[in-house]
DNA sequence: GATGTTCATGCAACCGTTTGCAATCCCCCT
DNA sequence: AGGGGGATTGCAAACGGTTGCATGAACATC
């Protein structure tokens, strides 16, 4: 049997309710009872039981965290950024997948909802009216993502998009092909409206084609769609796309980036080890401060506004001098 | 406020006590009656509050999964599988990271012990004697690891090992550098006992060098140990350090695989896009037996044994003849 | 010496749910 | 008619903490 607040009591002669002050509010008990109080607890190993703590203060300690497919490179930085962080004020990160489903989305959520004080909703899939009913529930952020009325974290992959096409205009392509990703994506939606402003004030001829998988399997798919175009070059949805447009090019014997340069977004683990061309996300901070502003939400009732991360190109080898 | 069975029991006119049987001994109550509250429940969106059920019933209904780096893209398909399934038996699957640091690892297994029904430790860094005292606090299942009376998964590293060493011996390779990792990692004992072995019976000089951070940046540390060794292909650890010390052969101005081969083992997504040959580990699979295994664990008092997987090398292009 | 303050502690209700026990009702059997 | 037994439900005590209020001691104030 676990040591609880009573077996602290009796051994240190003590009512409950002191032990409990000892350890929630130093200031409401005598230094020399509290002193022997903590001996008494640490010779036994107590530690208190969060639940039980939950139930009456209403707060448990726990922070939801839920992305669309944890495998996704792009998630695992965020994530280990929020955890390191929400540890400094004592909370515990409860990290779930939803496999890219809504339905899955939303009953992760309610079920969430009694066993934390506020969930952080990554990249979500589900309609903004559907985000909004559940923030009834349970304090929310979301990240990337811009809801009415709820604190976001957003990563500007607007001005990381321009920088490509000038990056690819300046390499002479004059076609593009743009990958688009997942409809309810707000990422997808930034993506493609700032392609399209940038390319007309390029003057790039620029193709949507989508929406695809945000996974190497849909990078894959759109290889013949892309062919068929005759773009010289490729900006995708994300990495995952990117790298699996590019195994599925190569194995038709094309060469990138000298038949077609590709460029991904997200700047993933996996990118820059393939000397892939993309626009860096900044994950971490995102985590950071997704984490600050549901604390904040949390503590404090005030809803807190936005927080706008830049992005930027990093130019490795994927794209190069447009061919002809 | 939240809507409590107390509503529910006074919306539908009976005791909270048939209330709550409704919802978790069906068979106590009349149909009729629970038809009743089921719709009141419904109509008022109940959900049941887990701390307090777990208050009284002790369990949780939460799994603790610990890995040493969730960044490192051999974990994510592991507690992506093992989230998954966990679900499938109404469990939520709490992760966390403890950047490769034992005391964090201690520390989160303790905080964790009171909100989790039982844990799965993936690749402890801990050592046996502290893995033994943590499990009489809340039951444990480890992942590539052997401690005494611990339930364990263990990926079976040294079968593909020694293939891997077969594949260089057949392209001519005779001295092979390994490169080690973490001295408490049982996948890295297995790995240099296996191989040591396999180098003997073919004849191979093998070198071992480490211990190297399991990461890239102990791969690319090593390049200069592993160039100052003769040797004409290296086994790593891992992909990561594999990656690493590629990237920093390459940047030496060295080819890979023509003047030296590399082996990882993992086979992580990364590799499979920077055609890396090496070994794959079954993590997928893992996942899913430790959370059986754990369920198992908990529900019956017994402790099962241990669920040994095969893994098999994966032969990409980042080795091939020997040079000379 | 009566009164008021402050500090430290105990008491008991409460958080939301489960569960052993007791009470009631209905049905069947002899 | 009386009694046994199963089905259904209510009652109340937990589970492990927190917290508003009451109590009492020590001390200062006038």
């Amino acid at each position: 049997m676990a040591v609880t607040i009573k077996d602290v009591a009796h051994a240190s002669g003590v009512h409950v309710s002191t032990v409990s002050r000892a350890f929630s509010a130093a200031h409401l008990v005598n230094p020399r009872t509290r002193a022997r109080v903590l001996a008494a607890a640490d010779a036994l190993g107590y530690r208190p039981n969060r639940a039980a703590r939950a139930l009456s203060t209403r707060r448990t300690g726990n922070l939801g965290l839920i992305v669309a497919d944890i495998a996704n490179p792009f998630f695992p930085p965020l994530i280990k950024a929020a955890q390191a962080h929400a540890r400094r004020s004592d909370h515990h990160v409860f990290v779930a997948d939803t496999d890219e489903q809504t339905r899955v989305e939303e009953e992760l959520i309610r079920s969430m909802a009694t066993q934390v004080d506020g969930a952080l909703l990554v990249a979500p899939r589900l309609s903004n009216r559907l985000i909004a009913e559940l923030s009834a529930d349970v304090p929310l952020v979301v990240v990337n993502r811009r809801p009415a009325g709820l604190p976001a974290v957003l990563m500007d992959v607007a001005s990381g998009a321009r920088q490509a096409l000038e990056h690819l205009h300046g390499f002479g392509h004059r076609h593009i092909a743009l990958l688009t990703g997942p409809r309810t994506s707000w990422t997808n939606q930034q993506l493609e409206h700032a392609s399209a402003d940038a390319a007309h004030r390029l003057g790039l001829r620029l193709r949507p084609i989508g929406p695809n998988q945000p996974t190497e399997e849909g990078g894959a798919a759109a290889a013949s769609d892309v062919l068929a175009t005759g773009a010289t070059a490729v900006l995708a949805y994300n990495d995952l796309v990117a790298l699996g447009l590019i195994q599925e090019l190569r194995s038709r014997g094309l060469d990138v980036p000298g038949d077609l340069g590709v460029v991904g977004v997200d700047n993933t683990h996996t990118a820059r080890h393939c000397s892939l061309t993309t626009v860096d996300m900044p994950t971490a901070a995102a985590g950071r401060a997704a984490i600050d502003l549901l604390l904040r939400r949390i503590t404090t009732e005030d809803s807190p506004g936005t927080v706008t991360l830049d992005t930027h190109l990093v130019v490795r080898g994927s794209a190069g001098p447009a061919p002809g």
